[in-house]
RNA sequence: GGGUGAUUAGCUCAGCUGGUAGAGCGCCUGCCUUACAAGCAGGAUGUCGGCGGUUCGAACCCGUCAUCGCCCACCA
């Protein structure tokens, strides 16, 4: 799509992105500019995507770090890296089986009327039919990944990679399978790991029970908030130490309605301070107590059953839910005199990050990832700076769960995921992992080889995400190219779940770090400061955002809203004010365009003082903007660009431009408006480049318009930097612009109407400063709407009937007869002088102080002693200007 | 209980190594000036959460307190 073949309908007065976005991403799409070959000639940046759910819709969190990766992404291809943004999605166990089993209610049947493998064939037709929708809405948003590329968790490759892994970390002993405490959902009917556990502050009780100390008359008063639990109490535990009970240990009590038999135990862990110091131990139930359970070889009694129902062990409670139970226990232990008191206590429950039912901790056989040899190095890579966080901050959190790491659950009981690769042989009891499905025991040749029926935690699999993807375990040339990735971009909420896996797993498996950086950003939440949720209804369709602003208003608005990894709240009203530059931008290229028609490339004539300014600005811009994306200051590189564009290029240059650009009527001027066309062209063009990777789209439209050669703008080469920096033009231009502001500050405080042109005089002792002012005047009659401008080196009389304004070594006066109001006038220089007396008091003070002047650096002193100059004249100007105006009074 | 972030104009937020407090929105005044009224020009508005300290100098560094938020934590 060139100049030629495009069509060149008048420019809208307004930007519309709806007729633009979706005909320029098809174009990149179909071009491949998003696909990347290895090219070891090139220095490569790769990122991964974080993978969304496949059941996900497209929401402003994934927004957020999608723009982000896009806007490195495209930066990186525009200096020349061989830059790939691999993108995928998660098969997402529990949230995907979820999904098809409420489709399978609607339809009257049940996960386990299908059985393990019609389920399967279910959940796969749902996923080719539905979980491509994330990633087309991620191309609404202008994502630049390589779809070529695109993998998921569960394709063959990756699932090829984690029977790898597992099987690596099954013969190194890192894996192993064994009956430990875990988190039951029994709503989700699966095991979930610690970090799946949400703890919720609730108010629940604390129930005194008088346990009887059997052959005696005294009892052992306990505390518990789960009275259901005691039917799996084992024991009895009390502080060693602790006086009031140290004559009963060894003794036992006789659980109330059970009349079990259980042991008194001494045991550190118990808090003398809490409850009433005796502690009942229910190792199958409870974490601590299970630990405990171990040291002193309780055995352990489950009470309930998947569904937290009591079990057999229940007696007469069995089959009742555990809250149900609660209720009716207390109820019996009430009327048998046996609970003493029950006092409100708060304290955390656990519950299931999915769905929030209270977590069942049970005692069960799983298969755990040993944790802590696998921490050391992913500690140390930190502690030495081979991996680095941004913001730095986040690299304590990281630390801090590293540090106390615990065992990973790994074990899911459902069926949509990676199948554990371990087989049992039904004859002797051999437990087999391999990479290749076992035909035969390889101990008693038997064929009885059952699979472990228990699929693998999802972020299993995410943790190979950064070399998985890359074809892993195979030694491929992507693998050689693109790990580790440059960097990766994720919320804060996964830095657990995810990027700890990785880092983990990748020193594990490719002895290397993942990604020498991780960018941690924050959460999306609402205008009140609220996550956004489907339950509070409070969520903000990106997609929505999109079609009534465009994609990169909503990009634009993400990442300029706040600091790096900080929370953002969605505001609407930041939209319209986002919207509102992308129009300022379409406005401004319009002005080019439409100046540029008959422009041919050649060379300029001499450089106006504006040329030589904004070109200088524009340098200043590229060096900023630049060095901004390498910090992965984003907001920081949007909000220069938007200052620059709007309040330098805007309001000033084009401005600037304008007479130049309407008169044509000899050679010279031909040859000054060509040279405005082109410094319009060159820095409009430079500045879109910059902008790109923040609002392609809008870009990508304006640049097609403009006479450049290429094929697309996100090909094009990343602005190098000019050598235009200029300090004499920007400290003229300066001078200029103050001049000009000064006279609109008197017309709009006179209320001299717009119209209203005005005689201005100027005096300017300072040759150069006058010299300035000289070159200036045609720039000071149009911005300013003068009719006429006078420079002068002395003014024996000043204009007694006019308003004037004093800048430093500069005094303008507009002689304003009839139009100037005296009192008026008298106020606004008092006003002026008051202002400037306070500033010159300061100074004077600071520079008066010796501390100040021995210790401070000399520039510094310097520049203030320089200002003290410039004000203390201005001072005098002002108040001789003062004098005059009374005596006209 | 331990971390951690925030506290700056009416609102939402910038303010990078300490050296004259900024933007957008809103508000006030005036403008349909041939790029843009989603705009232009001008204006008002701040004991930079409180208190101490370091320093010639603090929104910024240190301490402490307060409020709000988040994360972590085995006191039943």
């Amino acid at each position: 799509m060139n100049n030629e073949t495009m069509e060149k309908p008048e420019m809208a007065k307004t930007y519309d992105p709806n007729l633009v976005e979706g005909k320029w991403y098809k174009y990149w799409e179909e071009k491949g500019f998003f696909h990347t070959e290895v090219d070891k000639e090139k220095q490569a940046f790769s990122i991964v995507m974080p993978p969304p759910n496949v059941t996900g819709a497209l929401h402003l969190g994934h927004a957020m770090d999608s723009t982000i990766q896009d806007i490195l992404t495209r930066f990186k291809r525009m200096q020349g890296y061989n830059t790939l943004w691999l993108p995928g999605t998660d098969h997402a166990g529990i949230a995907t089986q979820a999904k098809v089993e409420e489709q399978l209610v609607k339809e009257g049947t049940k996960r386990v009327e299908l059985g393990r493998e019609k389920f399967l064939e279910r959940v796969w037709d749902w996923k080719e039919q539905y979980g491509g929708r994330i990633t087309q809405q991620l191309r609404r948003l202008g994502a630049s990944c390589d779809w070529e590329r695109e993998r998921f968790t569960m394709d063959e490759g990756c699932s090829k990679s984690v029977r790898e892994a597992f099987v690596q970390l099954y013969n190194k002993g890192l894996i192993y399978r064994g009956n430990y405490i875990i988190n039951w959902c029994p709503k989700c009917h699966t095991t979930i790991s610690d970090i799946e556990v949400d703890h919720v502050d609730s108010e629940g009780n604390l129930y005194h029970l008088r346990y009887p100390v059997k052959d005696s008359e005294e009892a052992l008063v306990v505390a518990t908030t789960r009275p259901e639990t005691m039917f799996g109490d084992t024991a009895v535990a009390v502080h060693p130490d602790d006086e009031r009970y140290r004559h009963l240990i060894g003794k036992t009590v006789l659980l109330p309605l059970t009349e079990r038999e259980i042991p008194i135990i001494a045991d550190d862990y118990v808090d003398r301070e809490f409850g009433t110091g005796a502690l009942k131990i229910t190792p199958a139930h409870d974490t601590n107590d299970f630990e405990i359970g171990l040291r002193h070889q309780l055995p352990q009694i489950v009470v309930l059953d998947k569904e937290a129902k009591m079990n057999e062990n229940a007696g007469k409670y069995h089959g009742m839910d555990r809250f149900e139970a609660r209720i009716a226990i207390v109820k019996e232990l009430k009327a048998a005199g046996i609970l003493l008191k029950i006092e409100p206590h708060a304290n955390a429950v656990g519950q299931c990050y999915r769905c929030s039912t209270v977590i069942e901790p049970m005692v069960s056989k799983q298969w755990f990832v040993k944790m802590e040899p696998l921490a050391k190095p992913a500690i140390e890579v930190v502690k030495d700076g081979r991996l680095e966080f941004v913001p730095e901050r986040f690299e304590k959190i990281y630390l801090g769960w590293m540090e106390n790491i615990r065992e990973w659950c790994i074990s899911r009981q459902l069926w949509w995921g990676h199948r554990i690769p371990v087989w049992y042989c039904e004859d002797c009891g051999l437990e087999i992992c391999a990479d290749n499905d076992p035909l035969a025991c390889p101990t008693c040749e038997s064929l009885q080889l059952k699979q472990d029926p228990d699929v693998l935690d999802t972020w299993f699999s995410s943790g190979l995400w950064p070399f998985s993807t890359l074809g892993w375990p195979e030694k491929t040339p992507e693998l050689e190219q693109f790990y580790p990735n440059a960097v990766l971009v994720t919320g804060r909420d996964i830095i657990f779940f995810w990027v700890a896996r990785m880092i983990v797993m990748g020193l594990e498996f490719k002895g290397e770090v993942p990604f020498p950086k991780v960018m941690i950003h924050g959460l999306v939440l609402d205008a009140e400061g609220r996550k956004m949720s489907k339950s509070l209804g409070n969520g903000v369709d990106p997609l929505e955002v999109i079609d009534q602003y465009g994609a990169d208003t909503l990009r634009f608005m993400l990442i300029t809203g706040n600091t790096a990894g900080n929370d953002l709240r969605f505001h609407p009203e930041r939209l319209e004010a986002t919207r509102n530059f992308t129009n300022k931008i379409w406005n401004a290229s319009r002005y080019v365009l439409l100046n540029l028609e008959d422009y041919v490339e050649g060379p300029r004539g001499k450089l106006t003082l504006a040329d030589r300014w904004v070109l200088s600005r524009y340098a200043s811009i590229v060096e900023k903007g630049t060095e901004a994306l390498e910090d992965y200051d984003l907001g920081e590189g949007g909000r220069l660009l938007y200052e620059f564009i709007w309040n330098e290029f805007c309001d000033w240059y084009i401005e600037l431009t304008k007479p130049r650009l309407y008169n044509k009527s000899n050679r010279e001027e031909v040859l000054a408006r060509h040279t405005a066309q082109s410094v319009l062209l060159e820095v409009l063009e430079g500045t879109l480049r910059l902008l790109h990777p923040y609002m392609p789209f809008l870009t990508e439209e304006i640049w097609q318009a403009l006479p450049v050669q290429g094929d697309s703008i996100m090909m094009q080469a990343w602005p190098t930097l000019p050598e235009y920096e200029d300090s004499v033009a920007e400290g003229n231009m300066t001078l200029l612009m103050d001049a000009i502001k000064a006279i609109r500050n008197i017309r709009a405080e006179m209320k001299v109407s717009p119209g209203q042109k005005v005689e201005i005089l100027i005096l300017a002792p300072d040759a150069l400063q006058r010299a300035v002012l000289e070159t200036g005047t045609a720039d000071i009659l149009k911005l300013a709407g003068g009719a006429s401008v006078e420079i002068f080196e002395t003014l024996a009389e000043k204009p007694p009937q006019a308003a004037s304004a004093v800048l430093e070594g500069v005094e303008i006066y507009l002689p304003l007869k009839g139009l100037i109001d005296l009192d008026k006038e008298v106020a606004r220089v008092e006003k002026e002088i008051l202002q400037a007396t306070l500033d010159q008091q300061s100074l004077e003070a600071k520079l008066s102080n010796p501390g100040f002047t021995n210790k401070a650096p000399a520039q510094v002193v310097a520049k203030e002693q320089e200002r003290l100059v410039g004000i203390v004249a201005r001072t005098a100007a002002l108040e001789e200007r003062l004098r005059e105006l009374k005596q006209n009074l």
